[in-house]
DNA sequence: TTGAAAGCGGTACCAC
DNA sequence: GTGGTACCGCTTTCAA
């Protein structure tokens, strides 16, 4: 008799075979609840252990009607924001006692793929959701928020009937505004992000707009268009304005390029011009760069996300919540005051 | 009668009911195969429209044998090298047909959480898995090899009986030697990583060790201590020695706080110094580092473990097989010729 | 073409 | 304490 190259998973009734017992005694040793002789448990736990036994949790969850487990929708492995957002989340369902399955778009198809990963997720019956991406529209998750709890994590989501925790972008902007004005800067240009291309950063530019002009800070708006390299192509006309000392940008990977156009200008980051981010996460906050930029505050985005998913499940007629979170400035190396004759550069 | 607040996601029972047919027919009409009245399918596909139905995959794989589902073990989603990857095999087992769920360790307790996120995967019935985790033993893997196909991405894993898809190291080391030594370096230092610490960063840089020593390239070798910033603390002892004009740092990210070592130190890079890197992936990449470094072929290896996935559901007695892939040179700004007297820095 | 019925791998209730 | 049995939601024969 040949052993079979793909053989397939034990089940209890296997197990109960190799222990002379009922799939019932195995179902409760396994479970450690019910009454069970000590000594069935442990030929029970040894037949298991001996048969490489893993639970199939179709069956359990289909006959339970529990899973244990948290679904968790990521936009985009590749970029830092949600894979910190990711590992937070993670992290505190362990916490609490859940399993998490993460289901992720790709970059080609987002939207639909999105809505793929969504559905394979309530098809698993997660017991609770919690949505990562700026791109799903809110018609997408209302369907199904009566059916299995959901939390929109890493993006303000005002619809009323889903629950979202998120950096508050507002604070976020004026904090850093508050930081160029008391460095001196009289003169900003922002690069403002449309709010069809990104409702988030569109907030948060635009609150660094109004931030300014309420401190009667001179300022000059300059609209983003698509494209990978939209924000450094900014750049030139805003070096022709002589009397500019800062420009502050939507995100630090679009700060990023503007340091590296403004280096190809032969333009001084701090000392000419000052330049700000926003962020503050992943391999961009080495100091080596040292970035001028607001962190959001994304670890406890997620543990505040999974708590409030969990506080839906006990009692699923609470109102809901929008829950903004206060981010960090980081003072960096890339803003100082403004130099003395701004004009001479 | 009050509406439920949390109501219970619908079935093909309901559909039946809504649709007037047996529940036998509404499976027909979902999947889409089976013979069914045109009239029929399109009265029972609007009533699992109207209703909102997901399909429950615990009770389909139960029955079918089948989750048209992959899993992915992902070690930490924070770091990009693991994001890149994740995305990669995403997008290529969709287009394999594929679906995927990810499960991951949490930076504490990272060892025992893998083998947990191991088995969430295994009890989901994943039909293929694909491990990204330099950390997870081979021990931990080859029990379920049998049962399942498993392909180990990312890192080499020599076990006879697992299958793995990596960056070929010693080649990419080896062009990074070529590099250095072409632009005219003759005394090198290299950052080597304990073998305990990390067998991939070991290995490379163990490579790059013997590169130097071959082609007659005076190598000083500093072992690399655990700890947060250990590559940069080897500096102070590297620019004691004056010959040294290149040093070899076994990720970006170590070479960065080297980088930022140097800058400190007010040596020049790459005027006083060179130095290069590995890996050439996530945001580090930007030009305004300019990293000198070995872009790691993610995207190649995570299409090549999922199509190494797919070809042993084919055939299940394939031979083990191990494919390493090579990596390019990414030629930045921080490597250049040796300063004619490097003594007088 | 359609529906009844068996059964996937578990859990839980039930007599014994 | 133990095993028999119904059933979770679905797919898949098999008769009608």
């Amino acid at each position: 008799m040949t052993e079979e190259k793909a053989n397939r998973a034990p089940t209890i009734i296997d197990i109960a075979r190799e222990a002379g017992v009922s799939k019932s005694a195995v179902s409760r040793a396994l479970l450690g609840q019910g009454r069970i002789s000590e000594e069935a448990r442990s030929r029970i736990l040894d037949a298991a252990q001996r048969l490489g036994y893993v639970k199939n949790a179709m069956a359990q969850g289909l006959v339970a009607q529990r899973t244990h487990t948290l679904g968790v929708l990521v936009r985009d492995a590749v970029r830092p924001f949600y894979g910190q957002l990711h590992a937070a989340l993670q992290g505190r369902a362990i916490e609490g006692g859940y399993r998490v399955v993460t289901a992720t778009g790709v970059r080609d198809f987002a939207l639909a793929e999105e809505r793929r990963a969504l559905q394979t997720l309530l098809s698993l019956r997660v017991e609770g959701l919690v949505v990562c991406s700026g791109l799903l529209p809110a018609r997408d998750i209302t369907p199904f928020v009566e059916r299995v709890p959901t939390v929109v994590a890493g993006r303000p989501e005002p619809h009323p009937a889903i629950n979202s925790v998120y950096c508050d972008e507002e604070d976020g902007a004026e904090q850093l505004v508050d930081h160029l004005v008391s460095l001196g800067h009289r003169r900003v240009a922002v690069l403002l992000v449309p709010e069809a291309l990104s409702f988030t950063q569109y907030a948060r530019t635009a609150a660094m707009v109004n931030g300014l002009r309420e401190r009667g800070v001179d300022t000059v708006v300059t609209e983003l268009a698509d494209g990978r390299e939209a924000p450094a192509d900014a750049v030139p006309a805003l070096l022709a304005d002589r009397e500019i000392t800062a420009i502050m940008c939507p995100q630090d990977d679009a700060m990023v390029s503007v340091l590296e156009r403004l280096r190809r200008a032969g333009v001084r980051v701090p000392d000419d011009m000052s330049v700000t981010g926003f962020d503050g996460i992943g391999p961009l906050t080495t100091p080596l760069l040292g970035l001028t930029t607001l962190r959001q505050p994304l670890d406890e985005v997620g543990r505040r996300a999974i708590d409030l998913l969990l506080e839906l499940r006990e009692d699923r007629s609470m109102p809901t919540r929008h829950i903004p979170l206060r981010g960090a400035l980081v003072a960096g190396t890339t803003t100082a005051p403004p130099p003395p004759h701004p004009a001479r550069r």
